[in-house]
DNA sequence: AACTATTTATAAGA
DNA sequence: TTCTTATAAATAGTT
């Protein structure tokens, strides 16, 4: 718009297509800013060059996150909305979810069994039965496998030792095995609440 | 610009803000373009006036949403994508609560037993049995309370029948008063699995 | 980054 | 709102 003319299509030479984006820029900028005092309007600007570089320009009063949000109130039904409301969308599903499961943690606990009727504590305490039945099943299989690997273990542990002894003709016979861990933990996120019982550290 | 230089100061006048506004913007947005065209750029630009109503230029190429995505990773540190970040991190971590509070379900329902040591089995065991106590005394407070509460209704039943046998001598002696529900229920998020578990439906 | 001839934007008026 | 136009501002090409 000076010393001649130019087309309003891309410029091709680089280093001049960046002078102009420089120049062009700040220009737009001062117009934002000008706008924002005289007409006591908000702007929010927020551009990227061709080489990927970004720039912004936001009125003093506000943040390009309140613009938008506010933008997303007057336009409810635009894209941008829709990711932003599904983000919500979904962590309250997940608090919902997270609550059921912390009130069956509850009733499983013997916490806040008022909320259940008579037919449901039936119910719960049938549950709690069978599932005590089987942690228990699985207990004693544990501890006796166990007891098993450990008789193994010494009954090797013995033949070895005799073998030693034999060698060497020394050394006497009682190697100390005790119960293995299976190394996986009941995690530590257990914290002590009503009267020892063991549940997690809620958050 | 023209006919007169002007202060960049707030324009008091009502309407003369609104068509300066009007005017300007007009002028931004072909700035805006013309800078889009010119250096390859992409711009998102939007404003309020001081009346609340917005205008908003974007690139033909992308939208606001891309832009602020876009602008987002490149300025990881500013408050708005702190705010979404924020949001990401609630997010995980209600995740992981989650997984968390499935976990002790299952374990507690007698699932995933493999994952406890011979330790934690053990203590889950006790657990189990204090809450199954706890739940079993619950269940027959209530079923004695309730008997109470029947036996009353029906005294008081047959007290009433007496009378009214009296007033009009007639009509038989048999009053039947169910169990009464408590009416909070044990809530229908509890579907079937494991053989006969009761546990939420799960999403 | 500065300069400046020109083009563009626009304030005020209609 | 739109047009007009005198004038202020922006800027393309150059240094």
């Amino acid at each position: 718009m000076a010393r001649g003319k130019i087309q309003i299509k891309r410029i091709e030479n680089n280093t001049n297509r960046q002078v102009t984006y420089s120049k062009r820029r700040n220009g737009l900028f001062k117009k934002a800013n000008e706008l924002t005092v005289l007409c006591d309007a908000k702007v929010s600007i927020i551009m990227f060059s061709s080489t990927g570089k970004y720039h912004e320009y936001i009125s003093p009063s506000t943040t390009h996150k309140e613009m938008y949000d506010h933008y997303q109130q007057a336009k409810p039904c635009d894209l941008w909305s829709s990711h932003y409301e599904k983000m919500q969308e979904k962590l309250n599903k997940l608090k919902e979810v997270n609550s059921r499961l912390r009130r069956e943690i509850r009733y499983r606990i013997g916490e806040s069994l008022n909320d259940l009727s008579y037919e449901k504590l039936r119910e719960l305490e049938d549950d709690m039965d069978t599932s005590l039945k089987i942690i228990r099943e699985r207990k004693y299989k544990q501890i006796s496998g166990q007891i098993e690997t450990a008789k193994k273990k010494k009954r090797n542990g013995e033949l070895v030792n005799r073998n030693l002894l034999h060698a060497f003709d020394e050394l006497d016979e009682d190697p100390q095995f005790g119960f293995v861990d299976n190394g996986v933990d009941y995690e530590p996120l257990i914290g002590l609440q009503n009267g020892g019982h063991h549940v997690f550290a809620l958050i």
